[in-house]
DNA sequence: CAGATGTGTTTAAGGTATATACAGTTCGAG
DNA sequence: CTCGAACTGTATATACCTTAAACACATCTG
């Protein structure tokens, strides 16, 4: 995965956007690239993103590994294809209210539920470089659609966006890392550290003794999105601001 | 990377936190974990993460990719060593001013400026089940000092940290996406593609006219901190709650 | 001065992606 | 109707990757 390989954004977009003519000779071609990325998030969804190899992908189909490469460029495109395939479904948020707030918190709630559905999504969309799908750039919209009649400007708009995003991104990340049994191990041991180590993290210590570590009935989405959308609100009640 | 090989975390915790006791017989050790770690530091800032392998860090220092593997256990714990190395350098807040706002600001333009003077950082912290050295503690404990005489309660400290912590992993990532040269292809095959399909995406068409992803003067890292700590602020200040 | 213990090397196994050359199938033009 | 072009799928090969295992050699301890 070291390679560049210099991709061509077009060749990607096109498979992306489904915008590629397909021959009239030659055999019938026995897969699409839509069939090979279920397939692949089948084995993502049960295995992780790293499980995810062309030679398993192929296995599934009974053809051979470089048959694939019929069909997509590669294996970075197929990611690509993979969370685009996820993505379908843009959320209508209509009904969350007529608030530009319940909606943008009906959002993160869905991309929250849509990531936790999808673990590997956070990685698949962590790598660099990436190209948007229609379904993302759905996503994109309606994040945009509900923030508009909020009275930002669409500088603003997008700023908002880019925190409300990010923060759903951090707390599923924080889910996926608390492990029931990883979790109890971690404590046992770092309350031995510390304990060793008490001076040289004096606040740690005391946070900990007074139960910050400790499971938290507050869903961190909503605590996150009160003080970002409390934020916002402030911004928007500033005096000097045009309506 | 697929295979998970059980990791022995109190092995990887006494390597993080420099605890193994050094044997008496047999040869003098040519290397320390930390001279590999730096040396992959070296190899992971100029080419990035990926291009750290075992046999390129060996070769840095004239052995064989083996010979690594009597100071390190596996890549997995290499990566949680660089971490550490490059978390040294635990900051002082206290220059910072009085009020916690200005520290936990200052805590995170100094965790954003290492972020981007290490951009493999995020993907080595992305990864899951991480463990934590005693750099990485110091960081947490600096956070949560700033945090302390704010009158939040533990577990509310917990959360801010955390909305703040993923604020800039959040931002750094935007900036590492962001390519000069990448972004105005993009730009314009975005730009063709939504001309073709501007009724699908209404808002998203009218942000974009709007300016909403043109450069913006207004640092992001600033704006999302603003926002957030003053959503703090307006909690710390609601009429019920206790001084 | 053995023998235990550690270091570093070589070899090899089992992964990964993917370039290339080839065999076989199917359509369409002459 | 036929033949070549175009297309699909496969086999092979390259170049990586991590890391297990067996070995040779150095060094300190009893």
């Amino acid at each position: 995965m070291a390679k560049e390989k210099a991709r061509d954004l077009r060749a990607g977009i096109a498979l992306l956007w489904g915008e590629r003519d397909q021959p009239t000779r030659g055999p019938k071609p026995s897969l699409t690239p839509q069939r090979i990325a279920a397939a692949a998030v089948v084995i993502a969804d049960a295995e992780g993103l790293d499980a995810v190899s062309m030679n398993k992908v192929a296995a599934e189909f009974g053809v051979s590994a470089m048959a694939l490469y019929r069909y997509v460029p590669g294996k970075a495109e197929l990611v690509e294809l993979m969370v685009e395939s996820v993505l379908a479904g843009v959320p209508d948020l209509s009904a969350a209210g007529d608030d530009w707030r319940q909606r943008i918190t009906e959002w993160a709630r869905r991309s929250a539920a849509l990531h936790r559905a999808h673990p590997w999504l956070l990685a698949a969309t962590a790598m660099r470089r990436q190209l948007m799908g229609p379904h993302q750039l759905g996503w994109l919209d309606a994040a945009l659609a509900a923030l508009e009649p909020s009275g930002l400007s669409a500088a603003e708009q997008h700023r908002v966006f880019v925190l409300v995003a990010g923060l759903v991104r951090t707390l599923v990340q924080q889910d996926l890392d608390f492990d029931e049994e990883h979790s109890r191990e971690w404590g046992r041991l770092t309350d031995e550290l510390l304990e060793r180590h008490a001076d040289r993290f004096p606040t740690l210590t005391r946070a900990i003794a007074a139960g910050a570590f400790a499971p938290d009935p507050v869903d961190p989405l909503e605590f996150g999105l009160a003080r970002i959308l409390d934020g916002v609100q402030l911004l928007l009640d500033q005096p000097g601001r045009p309506v």
